[in-house]
DNA sequence: CAGGTTCTGAAATTTCTGATACAGCTTTTC
DNA sequence: GAAAAGCTGTATCAGAAATTTCAGAACCTG
């Protein structure tokens, strides 16, 4: 499942070669009916393809096995991988504009920063469009009962994440804590989460092992697991109560975690708000300590 | 075409009720695996739906008839009903050219969630426009020089970035290492960093003292200061060689840090292509690795 | 903690789709 | 104008996909 480490080799940005083209170069050597077969798939490219081949025969005017013939003509084997490549199209078409609307700039460094910034702007609007708002008040409301203990842990990358969202909640409220990946760090302290627990993890592809260890167990043990991820979903999705993906693809050989970063903050947001009338005192003498302390 | 909206409702009389939107809505509803088949689709929405049920439920980790049940749940008649009605609503949406820019439904949903993302949003826009294009380029030169050690250090909330810009660095490169804001922590440490050291400070409102003392060491000792902090500037930015400010407001009690993190991640993207050579033997020796390990 | 309800997945069942063989028709070629 | 070659559709089949069944598991509820 682990999938090649780096997306190092970027395909070249210039020219996707679009089915549609390659049609309409070879239109000429087609049979009548395979030319009718590729009006009509050209005429409402890519989604008259997408139907069944007796609809795409009915609609075209022709019988199904000159579909087929036509699709294997193409190069596919068959009419399902015909289907598969369309809807890959489609899809790489449809997430990627952005790529395209890469405005010039001025300098050589501008562009690596504000092209990256325009994706992630884009991860972000993803995200949000994608989260149910139910799904994010359950969690608000969760992380808001101030009976229960919260953990936070995360992988190799994610666990900054994870630190970063301890470091507000363990203001707002308490029985807040962080837990290593590492199994050998919490193999000692899992025992103690149970039906009362929440842990909220982050983990996005690459999914850590141990981070996956350690949430089934707590599952297991009857804890509430929240989990923050990738579209992809961690196999941590498995166990968890509630799962909020983030878009991470930037123009990077790394993901971004900004989506993650976007909902963590969010969360910390809402939460202080429910939580004000006792968050405020908290927050008031954590300020009052660091002011003594200095 | 009945337009109901003539009053001042900000409420678009086009939109289309998305599958999507509705989804969101009844979520609440859904029993654990239809939240997972949920989860799936919106995450990667329609084209999650557009594969077979077999595969579908494999995807969202959950059995074939849960996902029958799904589709049946939401009205249709079964899955081929229900790809149908993906495939149109994707084709309609594509077709009118404005319909995919923003379908964030503002109505009802999570204001909370929205509106902070918008918020972000702007934030990191404005904290692009403000970068000096050069500013970031020599910080991008700066960090690739491999001769040089890379010192990350942060306070309370920004050490967590501090952390993530460190494991990305650590893998990209050599000479990397991150430092705990408190003094006790870094007094022995701080006697090697001289003139070949860089020291990457993150660093924002309620500026941390220890912070500002660790990077006036450094800086004393000859080493070169980053700092990325805030509009107003940490008091590091005196002995700062290069200051990244991003903007930090949000409609929370809590500043955001998402600029810092876009910027972190830009550098890494930046300095991970520069380094290349370099970099792509180190990331594939840390994923053989991990797979080793595992 | 029993009894009932809801939820879930393995397996059996049914439906339907994509694929193929083959024969008739059309076009080409000499 | 006849034979050959190419094209197309009908009929049929194999296999995959969707659906239903059913029993067990999980979850409430009193």
């Amino acid at each position: 499942m682990n999938q090649s480490g780096m997306r190092g080799d970027r395909r070249s940005p210039k020219d996707p070669p679009s089915l549609a083209e390659r049609i309409r170069l070879e239109m000429e050597s087609f049979t009548p009916s395979e030319k009718r077969a590729a009006h009509l798939l050209l005429s409402h490219y890519p989604f008259a393809g997408l139907d069944t081949v007796a609809e795409f025969a009915t609609r075209a005017g022709i019988s199904a096995p000159s579909v087929l013939r036509f699709v294997t003509r193409l190069g596919f084997g068959g009419f399902p991988d015909f289907q598969k490549h369309l809807r890959e199209e489609l899809e790489a078409q449809l997430l990627s504009p952005l790529a395209k609307a890469s405005p010039s700039d001025k300098s050589q460094g501008a562009p690596a920063l504000a092209s990256f910034a325009e994706a992630v702007i884009g991860n972000l609007k993803a995200t949000v469009d994608n989260i149910a708002p139910a799904e994010f008040d359950a969690v608000v409301t969760l992380l808001s009962d101030s009976r229960r203990h919260i953990h936070f842990t995360g992988g190799r990358f994610t666990g900054a994440l994870a630190r970063y969202a301890e470091s507000h909640f363990r203001i707002v409220r308490s029985h807040v804590d962080f837990i290593e990946g590492q199994p050998a760090l919490w193999r000692d302290r899992v025992i103690e989460i149970g039906r009362k627990d929440v842990v909220v993890a982050f983990d996005i592809r690459r999914y850590q092992e141990d981070v996956t260890a350690l949430c089934e167990t707590a599952a297991k043990q009857g804890a509430t697991v929240v989990l923050l991820t990738d579209p992809w979903l961690s196999p941590i999705a498995r166990v968890a109560r509630h799962v909020l993906p983030a878009h991470i693809i930037a123009p990077s050989n790394w993901d971004s975690s900004a989506g993650l970063l976007l909902l963590t903050e969010a969360l910390v947001a809402a939460v202080t708000k429910r939580l004000w009338d006792t968050a405020k005192p908290r927050m008031e003498a954590v300020e009052r300590l660091r002011n003594e302390n200095s």
